[in-house]
DNA sequence: ACTTCGAACTTTATCTTTGAAGTCTTCGGT
DNA sequence: ACCGAAGACTTCAAAGATAAAGTTCGAAGT
């Protein structure tokens, strides 16, 4: 059958291709820099992408790609591989309250454990397990592989340069965001 | 260093710089390239903080980040901006009954129709509305200005690169995972 | 024409996250 | 010492997403 009238040239059967997004862009929004919109368009794919390999590998594994960040917190703030809720909540940008769950869950999968701080008895300590951190080695052995084999076809130089740039940018938003953890609550 | 002991620099406050966090990777997990890891590192809060800033953007418009996407879907499809609620699904990457619900939402907000197909009357077509076209016209203008500013330290060529490098990689992930809107069931 | 298979969407139950209130501890002023 | 305010976490109700079963219609074989 011909085309659905309106499609750019795709049967109504999948995602289009970046290409075809660009051009669609470039119909429908004229006031805008393709080379722009290609580059926050990849970003975006890309990211997505990726997002769902890690989620088989994880899965692979047993936990979820939710869990594997807690997990990956822990283990990046270093040494006894301790942290609060609410520290956590701010790194993986959520609210406490989601905190709380993720942490309930974790504690009954034996990844973490949870005790309050006898020194400040309002805080509570997460720490890290032997099994959660076997885990997440074992995880982060897949990625690296998958990491590795994303970025095969770019030399050194690409490497660096691409570092750079993606460095630049992040320090451009995040200085236009000063703290934003997720919550966009300060909006004044 | 006379710090905390387990912390590479940081009181328990918030989230690591990038830079701490790649010096944190070759602590913990020494068969790593940092190279690597800063672009995969970047990449990631990149796409984080880019999705808050839309997110103000859109809410300041009184829609969510999640119409957006439909809009967006729609707006891209062409001319009579219809697509099908699988589809759509396919193309933001959700399961069927989830669109189903986001369809009933932005239904009763005006943004979109639903009817059924009347040559084909198992399927159902979902088309933008005025309204829906509107919003998403403001929200393109709002992210193009915040796009446009993003990249603004980089120049011509710079931007040229970038938008190559990133389609490469693209190009990679995804003639590792043909299909992969999101779900990961075919994992055999 | 009848039956069966399969596709497209919806429904139901469950899980996860959020936002708002609630509890408990600490700190600072009187 | 006492009292009030602020902070850290939890609990509760409600929104959003997923998975699995259910419905309905069209198409293909007999």
């Amino acid at each position: 059958m011909g085309d659905t009238p309106g499609n750019t040239g795709m049967g109504s059967g999948g995602e289009p291709t970046l290409e075809e997004q660009i051009a669609a862009y470039q119909r429908e929004f004229q006031d805008l820099d393709p080379q722009v919109e290609k580059i926050v368009s990849a970003l975006s794919r890309l990211n997505r992408r990726m997002n769902v390999a890690y989620g088989r590998q994880t899965s692979a594994l047993g936990i979820s790609n939710a869990e594997w960040e807690v997990l990956k917190a822990l283990v990046l703030s270093g040494a006894p591989y301790r942290l609060g809720p609410s520290d956590l909540a701010k790194r993986l940008g959520l609210t406490p309250a989601a905190m709380t769950h993720r942490i309930d869950r974790m504690v009954t999968e034996g990844l973490v454990t949870r005790e309050r701080d006898e020194s400040n008895r309002v805080r509570v300590i997460v720490e890290l397990t032997g099994e959660g951190r076997e885990k997440w080695l074992e995880a982060m052995r897949l990625a690296s592989v998958f990491e590795e084999d994303l970025l095969q076809d770019l030399s050194p130089d690409e490497r660096t340069a691409l570092g750079e740039v993606l460095t630049r940018l992040l320090r451009r938003v995040e200085d236009a965001q000063p703290d934003a953890g997720g919550r966009l609550s300060d909006l004044d």
